[in-house]
RNA sequence: GGAGACGUCGCCUAGUCCGGUCUAUGGCGCCUCACUGCUAAUGAGGUUUGGGUUAACAGCCCAUCGAGGGUUCAAAUCCCUCCGUCUCCGCCA
């Protein structure tokens, strides 16, 4: 959730983010006066409840006669200071609500407007051209005996594959690279769990995603993560983190699920959309001051790991309209797809400034104390994918793919994976 | 899945049986100051978090004893539900 400090003083900067978003400028007044109707249920409240512990303190050192007035009294005042206080707890959910409707202040350089109205940032490597006929993914996944869709519908359905031989062997050499990268640049790596509680959804703000994207295990009250983000920010909710710890990087496996309820006839073929993949996303926690500095690392290392597959691939500043609810701005990576004749997106990187870090609680305090006591302040939470796995494997196959089928391995890979070649096995 | 024990303001801990003087005890750690060439030791003070009011990180007030309900004039304390930790049993990669 948004800073409530930043609703009320300068409500303005809100409403001009919520039209960058093109989404709804009256969330703005409705949270203003939630806020004020909060305010004065506190203050009603509050003050009726110090009444009444004054005379209950009264009461205890009463006897006899006296007492017994004086409980007459304030039995009258318990019923006020009830009603208050059940008025207050409306008030405060009220406004909770109101504040959660709006979605993250955008960053000043994040464009306006909807998917389209994104920002061209750079454009790296050659697009790959063919002397012959190139084969999309599908063809050649089968061709290698590394991809077989037939049987991932037959035993789960559509949008779920079986990955095989070279298939199963690029996944592993893809994780072992990503994780190498990410040790090499400092992060702790971890292996988060897929299933995660409400608040973990709710805190991320996906939880709003549960009919056409999230899903819930039926019977417990559990949901299946669309990405490690989830986990991981939520790792270290409800805590207070010393500021000489940050900034915290950790780069999660998990495997990712998602309905894909609303993307019904999109990428119906091959793995490009489908309900599970695995995925190793970077996350951070550091100062909101230091955040800039950080999202712009993580698309560096975003990129370094594109540049390891040797793939041509475009760099974009998404628009407000598009960014989701929890970041402030994102950069998507988009790599070539030669049969497709256009950039897909393959790695995300979000700086998600403190929102995400308001609702799950996640603060740090300076790690010098004073007699004063030290002032808390809400951490700031960023994202980027390192590798998804899919997505990934898809670039490389229609990438690298040769005349015969087979696939040139990039170098970075060989060492993963083995060999420099990758051969098909049938026609 | 069954039986039991437990959860107190960084850590440990008193308090819970028998509700009010709990404005939550003490120790450790940490912070500030004093003393001393420096450090250590010693002494004094401070040290949960959030919210309201406010010019204010001053003062005052409210909430907070795992979370949420309930009983009561009054709940750390009594009752219920949930979450978590530990022990034993059963099952199982």
């Amino acid at each position: 959730m948004i800073d409530p400090r930043i609703l009320r003083d300068d409500p303005d900067r809100v409403r001009a983010s919520q039209r960058k978003r093109g989404a709804s400028e009256s969330a703005v007044d409705d949270a203003l006066a939630a806020d004020k109707a909060r305010r004065e249920a506190i203050a009603t409240f509050e003050n009726l409840r110090a009444e009444q512990k004054k005379m209950g303190k009264q009461v205890a050192q009463a006897k006899g006669e006296e007492k017994a007035a004086l409980l007459a009294q304030v039995k009258e005042l318990a019923a006020a200071v009830k009603e208050a206080e059940a008025a207050q707890v409306v008030a405060e959910e009220s406004w909770a609500t109101a504040l959660k409707a709006i979605p993250n202040l955008t960053a000043e350089e994040t464009p306006a407007g909807g998917e389209d109205d994104f920002v061209l940032i750079e454009t790296v490597g050659e697009i790959p051209t063919f002397d012959f006929e190139p084969r999309d993914h599908v063809e050649l996944g089968r061709m290698l005996g590394a991809i077989d869709l037939e049987r991932g519908a037959k035993v789960s359905g559509s949008r779920f594959y079986f990955l095989t031989g070279v298939g199963a062997e690029l996944e592993f050499a893809l994780i072992n690279l990503a994780m190498e990268q990410a040790r090499e640049a400092g992060f702790t790596q971890v292996i988060a769990p897929a299933l995660v509680r409400p608040e973990a959804m709710a805190g991320t703000g996906f939880l709003d995603q549960v009919d056409d994207g999230v899903y819930r295990i039926e019977g417990d009250d559990l949901y299946l993560v669309g990405t490690s983000e989830v986990p991981m920010a939520a790792y270290h909710s409800d805590e207070i983190l010393d500021a000489a710890s940050l900034p915290l990087r950790y780069a999660a496996f998990s495997s990712c699920f998602r309905k894909e309820a609303g993307s019904a006839g999109k990428d119906t073929k091959g793995i490009i959309r489908v309900h599970q993949f695995e995925k190793v996303e970077m996350f951070v926690y550091t100062t909101l001051e230091e955040s800039y500095a950080e999202h712009a690392r993580l698309l560096a290392w975003e990129k370094a790991f594109l540049d390891k597959l040797e793939l041509a691939y475009r760099v974009i500043d998404v628009a407000a309209g598009d960014l989701g609810p929890s970041a402030a701005r994102k950069f998507d990576c988009e790599a070539w797809i030669p049969t497709q004749g256009k950039y897909r997106e393959l790695t995300s990187a979000s700086n998600c400034t403190e929102f995400q870090a308001r609702r799950l609680d996640i603060r740090q305090r300076a790690s010098t104390g004073s007699t004063t006591g030290t002032a808390t302040a809400p951490v700031a939470t960023l994202n980027g994918t390192l590798t998804a796995i899919t997505r990934a494997i898809v670039a490389i196959l229609e990438t690298h793919q040769q005349a015969d089928g087979s696939i040139r391995v990039p170098k970075a890979l060989q060492k993963w994976l083995g060999r420099e070649v990758l051969t098909p096995i049938a026609g």
